[in-house]
DNA sequence: CTGAAAGCGCTTACAG
DNA sequence: CTGAAAGCGCTTACAG
């Protein structure tokens, strides 16, 4: 027998008749004034709980109160950290009592300003610019949340920020990467889609540089760049068309670091099926951690992104501006990056005449 | 010299002042009243567009207008698949000038009523259920639903549903699949993953059968089941565990179906480590037609999941049930999945005593 | 501790 | 075609 249906109630008016009391009560009991007889909070929020009762966020929003909505916005990229990080977002902001309000960016379009029109009509208390595009200072959308003095935080923006961003260090990990490699032994070193042509990739090759030049070596000697072009999809192919393009030059790098793991991936099959010994021949660095880099023969040393530490930090930074005077600016902060040792990565080839066959040989 | 901000207009009060206008000829014209003369009508889109007005959803939703929103609710699976749904959902949802409500389900917890609470007080007009956990058609949140009149759809429910769902024909998608192999002359074939234990095994068990039994052959007798456990983390070691596992049997299935490409992968990696010959001495199909699919040696045989296709269907659902009566239900419609066949299935080993020597090694 | 009033921004009848 | 009224559900001063 199923259970009696109770009153319906979708009003705290309503709940207020339900319970023989006025509806100011009712309204004090649910936002927990202190004025209000213990008892009776209790007795409202067992009710409220019972009933399955949610007071209209709408009827809330207009009277001017807290919404406790966070603006969230992604580009709408195809990668499986994508859906970590809205993820953990959801988690953190759920424990404050906060919800996100998701909306993904078209890529290509207009980029942000009708997004955060929204935010700021669903009155959102604080947004969050997941891989926000071309991350200016002084963005439209930026200067939009500023106007209304809605706190934002850049998540990895793609550009120089200084302020309310939050950023993965990518030149202290690729300095890392480096100066390993040149502990290594190695002086010859390629970079696979990586330059200084797309915003993330100017801090990479800064690291290399660094780490370079901390041996007093020069990059413009030290380093090759292979690179096509910014497309992204299809990486592992793009991987592989890199290698072929390595292939054909007289002289191969004793090392790659790739932009990320499904170009060395795919790069790596490549210089593998041309004959190459990963990592005897020439060595390889990824980037991500991604399932896929555990899986290589050999396994990919590579770079994680420190994804939960990155969505903790942006979401502690944007409660900081929360509680700050609107108009505050916190200095951004860098996440570090963790290299990861596999098995891709071992010293160059030994320097003796005539063994280095393979990497002379189409000179 | 920047251009002079305009009067902040943030009503629709505002609006008519700055326009001389009444707000009640304002408002009607935003809503695109008919009886409003156009050139004011005009007038009033072109300052909307210029200040960057929008009209509150608050006191819209209030007033007990539409909300033109949708709420989506989503597991939090670690797939790029999902990312591709919520892509494609986006679009279409504002291609009909809706908007998704966006809402993370947590793996494991009491899955859907408080979500499905929010959207109702967040009065969305629809509510798109994707991957919606244990899919019975009288789960609580559907009841919930069906109680506040607000039409949805499921997509891909974990179980048996008639109506207001869409789903992809695995049945269908695994008979075609079943039907190859036996065609190419498999009569022992290995179920990677699969089973009758978790739902979406059910439609692929029963398509393996169905095949089968077209031809007079039995399930029983053709087919081997290797599963270990639900868990799909690390698909690519949950393969490379399942052959491992295959491995160690008596007689070798000459044909395999995966629950999908990882799996597959991981399979087809530790078969060939062992020294088997893909497709030579053993044919694997995937599932899913991700992009790691085209970059194996051999190429992956694979099932695509035609996730816009999919997508489509369940919003053009959606919309005719929002244009239907409340309480109207619609026969759950099932799109054909795509047998994508590469290089990884060709017919068996031919059965000459002395040649199957890999197969029965371990007898 | 509780009751009555006001108003957030909007739109839909209802008059003119 | 346009003006004035009412009310959606809520919460915050303001009285008692």
């Amino acid at each position: 027998m199923p259970k009696r249906r109770p009153t319906s109630v979708n009003s705290t008016a309503a709940l207020a008749r339900h319970l023989g009391l006025s509806r100011w009560t009712v309204s004090r009991a649910i936002n927990g004034h202190p004025e209000v007889n213990a008892e009776t909070t209790q007795r409202v929020q067992a009710a409220m709980r019972d009933l399955g009762f949610v007071p209209s966020p709408f009827g809330r929003a207009l009277r001017g109160g807290r919404t406790r909505t966070i603006g969230v916005s992604f580009r709408e990229l195809e990668t499986p950290i994508l859906v970590r990080k809205v993820t953990v977002m959801q988690k953190l902001l759920r424990a404050r009592h906060y919800r996100p309000l998701f909306e993904l960016i078209e890529e290509g379009s207009d980029p942000g300003l009708e997004v955060v029109r929204h935010f700021a009509a669903m009155r959102a208390e604080g947004v969050v610019l997941v891989d926000s595009p071309v991350g200016a200072e002084s963005a439209p959308w930026l200067d939009f949340l500023a106007q209304n003095r809605i706190p934002s935080v850049q998540l990895e923006p793609r550009g120089l920020v200084a302020h309310n961003a939050i950023l993965l260090d990518r030149r202290a990990a690729l300095a890392h990467v480096t100066e390993h490699l040149y502990q290594l032994g190695h002086r010859h070193i390629g970079l696979l889609g990586i330059d200084r042509s797309f915003p993330l990739g100017v801090p990479r090759c800064d690291g290399v540089a660094d780490a370079l030049s901390a041996h007093g070596a020069r990059f413009e000697e030290c380093v090759d760049t292979i690179i096509q072009s910014n497309r992204r999809f299809e990486a592992f192919d793009y991987g592989r068309e890199l290698a072929e393009f390595l292939l054909g030059r007289p002289v191969l790098p004793t090392a790659l670091i790739a932009l990320n793991d499904e170009i060395a991936t795919g790069a790596m099959w490549q210089l593998q099926r041309a004959g190459l010994v990963v990592p005897r021949d020439i060595s390889i660095f990824g980037f991500d951690n991604q399932p896929i880099s555990t899986q290589t023969a050999p396994r990919l040393s590579t770079v994680d992104q420190q994804v939960p530490e990155m969505i903790a930090a942006t979401v502690e930074m944007l409660f900081e501006l929360l509680q700050s005077l609107p108009g505050t600016t916190l200095p951004a902060r860098c996440v570090q990056a963790q290299v990861v040792l596999r098995d891709s990565v071992a010293p160059p080839p030994v320097a003796v005449p005539g063994y280095k066959t393979r990497r002379h040989a189409r000179s």
